[in-house]
DNA sequence: TGTTTAATGTTCATGTTTGAACTATTATGT
DNA sequence: ACATAATAGTTCAAACATGAACATTAAACA
């Protein structure tokens, strides 16, 4: 077998995703361990989050979204629940799914972590013009279309 | 409390920056989904890769690269190892140190992964002009660096 | 030298994520 | 209507990551 083949280090588009990468993990990172004074986690956030955008969802909805498996969210929504952050109340219509409310406690705890979040993306991405960060967003949002087809 | 703020939706660098992470998280899976046949996980790749540009390597300097903990690394290494893809020796100066190197076969199974890899990230990347991405990389590699200082 | 401090790697307990099998409910098709 | 499919959510075991405590070795320095 012949290992020779144009090496990915040399490849622009490979050592810069590789770069993008690194930037989504360090910051990651980052926000769990400015998240901790607040006893949350990122998914814990995300989770918040889309609730508070999208009231009502179902948790495969949620699951979704947040890219993850149904048991994912089994097992990440009752410690929410017993914290008094979200409700699950049983549709009427469909008594399979369960529809998610944030509390007000929950609601409350979504703004003082998402000062947090918006800080630390503020900070991360204070070097970009305004027109570079939204190319950015612009290409990204095509890449996570393109790979849905993958 | 006054829960009133800017929300962070209407923040372009926040819903720029959810893009990133959402194209990330796709094309993390995808890859995992890929490499499937190889028997090799994200992580894994990520050691080989490593290790075949920086042959020689100490398993804390490893852990460094990959931004994760060295009890991570003790944890991960030991499989690929028992594939016969990697070698660990003890440093003969420093007696706490374990080199590390890929066997070949190692590079040979680095060097199928890194087509797929590379296949996927051609997909993802090949809607973006070569000026892009690489203003995309340069952007990245400056949020990594701010973020090491927070 | 001898003592203290730091670095490397391991172990272990904890918490997270995952996918497959399962129950209960609704949709579909004949 | 009835049998079959599909869907929502749960359970469970296995894989994985993490951080603290630990043993061994090296470096600093008194």
């Amino acid at each position: 077998m012949n290992i020779k083949q144009e090496l990915p280090w040399d490849n622009p588009r490979f050592r810069n995703w590789v770069a993008v990468a690194r930037a989504c993990h360090v910051l990651e990172r980052t926000l769990a361990v400015k998240l901790a004074p607040l006893d949350l986690k990122p998914a814990q956030l995300d989770v918040l989050m889309n609730l508070y955008r999208h009231p009502g969802m179902s948790q495969h909805d949620l699951a979704r979204r947040l890219l993850v498996g149904r048991s994912n969210i089994t097992m990440l929504l009752p410690q929410l629940e017993a914290r008094g952050l979200l409700r699950r109340e049983g549709d009427q219509k469909d008594k399979r799914v369960l529809r998610l409310t944030l509390t007000e406690a929950g609601t409350e705890l979504l703004m003082q972590a998402l000062k947090v979040h918006m800080a630390l993306i503020e900070k991360a991405m204070s070097q970009s013009t305004p027109e570079q960060c939204d190319m950015i967003g612009e290409q990204m949002r095509k890449i996570a279309d393109v790979l849905k087809e993958v």
